[in-house]
Parts: structure tokens; C-alpha cells; sequence
DNA sequence: CGGGGATGGTGAATCGATTCATCGTGTTTG
DNA sequence: CAAACACGATGAATCGATTCACCATCCCCG
């Protein structure tokens, strides 16, 4: 019995058509109660399996989702998989997940793998030059939503990074920090401008000069230990020292804390640090880290449901975690 | 131009046949350098992606491969997930991500999916049932390969978990500690058992009784917040109190020194901790965590290797890295 | 009793890429 | 020069599930 039993081998052994065998997968209601029996019995009995690609070249509808995170080795991204997961899961869809670590060539590989399999649709954290990539998609019918992203021209699902930049900033400048460093993604990361713009509307708030309290270094890529060096670079630069850190993620908050410690520079009050994300170690580590939380979940549920039902969702709103990082009394 | 170009559609254009086309695409060095061309540039006019399902329907090979851990959050399994990505794309297959929660319901819904979709092979880290259902698999010719696990009876890759426990319980002896809480997973994953046997053995080999020494607490599951709750229960059982933690993995090490913490116990002088996986942030946490490394990458890449060359591996051996958990001179 | 429905079941046609037996053309060889 | 051969290209058959026009019963009711 090494060979798989197809819906004709079902149908001989129930003694039946393949038709009926097909009615009884897919419209059981439309089948009488005996004849259905005598069918499920026979493909139990072959241990049958519907080919899905017979099955998805005939009926043109695939029950998978492509998905193209940034990076799959960070916690982030794996809780908004799993979001996305609850949401397809509901619908008997399911997804394949990859990890385009911020190399379009990977993103166009899996996109084409995509296109090819036939997914039902694609979600995306993209970023500069994923929109034009989409565009060939759209032309062969398949749909995508931007995840983390807003986007008039596309469907997208985000969370108010305005405003999450603005908590983390205006949270500092009340602690009375007059020189902060914003440890930012790339500007072609839509997420690291609009941090941005939040950081700077907090600075106006408190009157004071955006230019002259902010300083922004673009990471090319987010590691702990990309954000030590860059710390490093910043700290040996000669110029005043900032007192306080606002890192694009918590792993790249990871990396500072580290370098401070090695430089013997005490949280916070040496220099307060504030992450974003609050992965859930962000509570456990050395000094417990400020960070501002984003509904993972929810988000990637959203994006799924997005891409099933066309329902759009408001934006998510962030929340700061004030933990003893930047807090000198916790 | 919403619909999808076809072999056929190709094929008129650059007014070959389909035969042609085909040959143009799976067997290029057949094909006059003019006719390839030709066809080339057609396949790029119109667009054309071929059609995964009908390439498989017809040609009865594919060229995903569907992968299972144990919970995608835990970062040991995305490291696990990107060592099998390494060596899938090196020989351009692709592999469909999921979860499997530690439920067998789960790990059966996707076990069924992949048998529909056809896939290449499969890659399971096990849990006690696994094996059974995988012998489905087997019978419609489906391959499988276990991982973070050795069985006889099965292709797997694994790690010497013996070695693992026998280092970490035998550094906590070396440091003096004469009663161990080990909070393992559930007896059915050997991964435990493993473990535990080379804890035994580091206890006996120092020349004491393991029945008096180490303590051991099953966990269901492996979070965090429930590692917590069972160490409040094991010191409020009214019996000696261990001076020593051995965790199962690093996520339940947080968990451990949670717990620890709230009560104002000093890690690692009224307890010590040692931890498993050496996830990236153990040295970064509060009182930096030992923690037993594994190679999962590596461990991930040999998996898939074996899949698809039959190439065996030896099992890889993990390194305990001592750090202040465990360790009151660093 | 016969016609109009409702219900359950049938099986040939179909989706698109691949395969392979077959054919035409040009080149080599006895 | 004819036979043998290599090389490219051809196109009908095929994979397995789904679809849909059509058929066979059976029931109800005027």
C-alpha cells in the first residue's frame, strides 16, 4: 500500500462515481446519509489523502498564505506569525512562513515561490522596494497586505509608531534627558520614520529644539551586536555624550546595554535606555528594560483577517512600559 | 492581463510547442540556443510563472518540505527553522513552517496538510506519539526525519543531551550544591529522560545517591509563568528547599529566577540556576545565566540534510557556558 | 394517472505542466 | 549515394480532483 489511493480508487472500492466521492469531500450535505458512510469508510480504508494540487489546479483556490517576515529570529515577528496562524487556522488555511532578512533578492525569491504555488495571498513586512514587487503579484491575481505598515495605495495593517515614538521621547524629556540618541532602523523603513516623527512632535511639545536634542543613527540591520558597534562609534565620536538611549527594538536595546555595562555606565543613571517591542524578556534582564509594546497578535490576526475578508482595521495603539532602564525610583 | 500565462500561452507566442516550452524550462541544454531565447522572452512578455500544482500533479515530485517544532516562540526552534532554510535553498526547495504547541492534534492537522500537499519530506521535532502518525506518512511515501532526537528506528539528528545533563549537574556538584530541583518537561520527551540520565550519572559519579540529591518536577508545559508557578510550589512544599535549579530550557530559567527574585533570594549564593539552549539573551538578564549551548543551526541544517542525501550525522555535542547564575565569583 | 419537482447520483471534460514516442532535418559513414 | 545516426522539436496522453449538464427515481398533487 505504498502507492497513494486517488478519488477513482475511492469511488471503486465504495462502488460508487467520482463524483459522488467529490460531493462527499466537498458538499457533504448534498450526499445521503448511506452513501456517505459507505464513502468515508472506503477512504479510511485506503487511507486517502486528496492530492492538493489535483485539487488546486482544477479549482483554482490554494488554502495557503504566503507570509515574509523581516526576521524570523526575532520574537516579534514569531508572535505576529503566530496571530496570523489563529486567524488562517479559523478558516482551514494555512501558512508558509519566511524570513526575507532585509535582502530583496531573498523577498523576490519567496515572492516567485509564492506566485508559483498559487498562494491565496501574501502578507508582507515590507520594505523600500516591496511595493513595485507586489505590483507583478496583483497582475497575476494575487492579493497581499502590508503588515506593520501603513499605506494608502495597499492594504495594510499597522500600529501608530507616531505615537509610539512620541510616549518613549516625551517620557525621557520628562525625566529631564536633553540629549537623546535614536538608535533607528534604516529611513526606508517606514517604522523608523514615523518613530521619528513622533520623537520630534515630543521634543516641539516640551519646546525645545528638535535638532539640538535628537540625535539619529541608522542601523543597516538590527542586531545587538550592529547596535554595539554603532553605540561604540557614538560614544568615542567626541561629541557630547548623550544620557539617554531610544533603541528601534529590544534587541538592539540588547546590544547597548551591553556596551554600557562594559563600559561600566550605569542604567539609567548614567544613561536611561528605552526599547520597543517589550519582548518577553524585557522584564528579566540586567536592568529591566522600558519598551514600548505593540499588540503582536492582534496585529497579525488582523492582517489575516485583512487578506480573507477585505475588513480593514484601525490602527493599533502602542503603549509604554516604564520599567527601571529609564526610571531611576524603579 | 490579470489572467495567468500558461505553458500553452508561451508556447504560441514565441511560436514553438509546448513540448518545447517545457524543455526550455526543465531540461535547458537540450534546447537551441535561438528557441531558448525565443522563448525566454516570451515567458518574460507574458508575464509567466509556472503552475506549481499542475508541475506536481504531473511530474509527482515536490520541492517543499514541511517542517514541525515544538513552539515556533521559543527562539531555539526559529535558529532550528533557518539551519533547515540554509540547506533547503542550496538545493532550491522551500519549507512550510508550523507549530505544533506540544498538542497531537495540532502536529495531526499538519501532518495531514503536508500528505495533501505532496511534500518532499518532512522534519518533526517528536513528541511521544509522533512516531506512529509518521508511519502513515511512510506509507504514502512520505520521508521524515526527527530532530533534537535519536531513535534507532527512525532517520534522526540529535544532540547529547546526556552530555548536557551530566555537564550541568555536575558543575552545580563542583560548586558545592548537594540538592537539585530539576524542571524538566514531561517524562514522554527524551529530551527529559536524557537528561536526566546524565544528571544521575554526574551524581553518581561524584560518589552520592541521585534518589537524595536531585528533585525532579515535570512540566507540562514550557513557559515561563508556569515554570514559575511550580518552583512557588516545590519550595512551598514545606520540604528542604533546593539550593540549585537545573532548568529545562532557558525561557524556564526566567521563569526560575522570576520567582527567585520575588522573594528576595540572592542569585546564585541562596540559589543557583543553570539553564539549556543558551538562547541569546542569557548574558544579558539580570544575573547572566548559565546555560547549556547547542549547535542549532547546525542541528537544523544536518536535518534537512539528511532528508534529502540520506546523509547521516553524529550527534552534536552541546557545551555548558558558566556564567554568574551558577557562580558567585562572576 | 400523468406531469412537475425535488433529490441523489453520474461521468466526460477540464485545469496546466510534463513526458515520451515520433517525426523531420541535417550530418556522417560505409 | 543510400543508410545510419544525432539532434531539435512536436503534440497527444497523462496526473487526480472538481465541475456541471444530464439522467434516474421517487413523491406530491391536481
Amino acid at each position: 500500500m505504498t502507492q497513494r489511493a486517488s478519488v477513482k480508487d475511492v469511488a471503486l472500492l465504495a462502488g460508487v462515481s467520482v463524483g459522488t466521492v467529490s460531493n462527499v469531500l466537498n458538499r457533504p450535505e448534498s450526499v445521503t446519509e448511506k452513501t456517505r458512510t459507505k464513502v468515508e469508510q472506503a477512504m479510511a480504508e485506503l487511507n486517502f489523502h486528496r492530492n492538493a494540487s489535483a485539487r488546486q489546479l482544477r479549482a483554482g483556490v490554494s488554502r495557503t498564505v504566503g507570509v515574509i517576515v523581516m526576521d524570523v529570529s526575532n520574537p516579534f515577528y514569531t508572535e505576529l506569525a503566530r496571530g496570523i496562524e489563529d486567524r488562517l487556522a479559523a478558516d482551514d488555511h494555512t501558512l508558509i512562513l519566511s524570513s526575507s532578512d532585509d535582502d530583496p533578492r531573498r523577498e523576490q525569491r519567496f515572492l516567485r515561490l509564492f506566485a508559483e504555488q498559487g498562494v491565496r495571498g501574501v502578507l508582507v513586512t515590507p520594505m523600500a522596494s516591496t511595493a513595485e514587487r507586489l505590483g507583478d503579484l496583483r497582475r497575476l491575481g494575487i492579493p497581499s497586505v502590508l503588515m506593520d505598515s501603513t499605506d494608502p495605495a495597499h492594504a495594510s495593517v499597522g500600529v501608530d509608531h507616531v505615537s509610539g515614538g512620541r510616549q518613549a521621547v516625551a517620557h525621557l524629556l520628562d525625566r529631564g534627558h536633553r540629549r537623546i540618541l535614536f538608535l533607528a532602523g534604516t529611513t526606508e523603513l517606514q517604522q523608523t520614520r514615523h518613530r521619528l516623527r513622533g520623537a520630534v512632535e515630543a521634543v516641539t511639545a516640551a519646546g525645545l529644539e528638535p535638532g539640538e536634542v535628537l540625535k539619529v543613527v541608522n542601523l543597516a540591520v538590527l542586531t545587538s551586536n550592529d547596535a554595539q558597534q554603532a553605540l561604540v562609534e557614538a560614544l568615542d565620536s567626541g561629541e557630547p555624550a548623550p544620557t539617554a538611549v531610544f533603541a528601534m527594538n529590544d534587541v538592539v536595546a540588547l546590544g547597548v546595554m551591553r556596551e554600557l555595562r562594559r563600559r561600566g555606565l550605569s542604567i539609567p543613571h548614567d544613561m536611561a535606555v528605552v526599547g520597543y517591542d517589550d519582548l518577553y524578556f524585557a522584564a528579566e534582564l540586567m536592568t529591566p528594560l522600558s519598551s514600548v509594546r505593540q499588540p503582536m497578535r492582534q496585529l497579525g490576526w488582523a492582517a489575516a483577517d485583512l487578506l480573507l475578508t477585505g475588513q480593514a482595521h484601525p490602527l493599533f495603539e502602542p503603549e509604554l512600559i516604564v520599567r527601571a532602564s529609564s526610571d531611576g525610583n524603579l
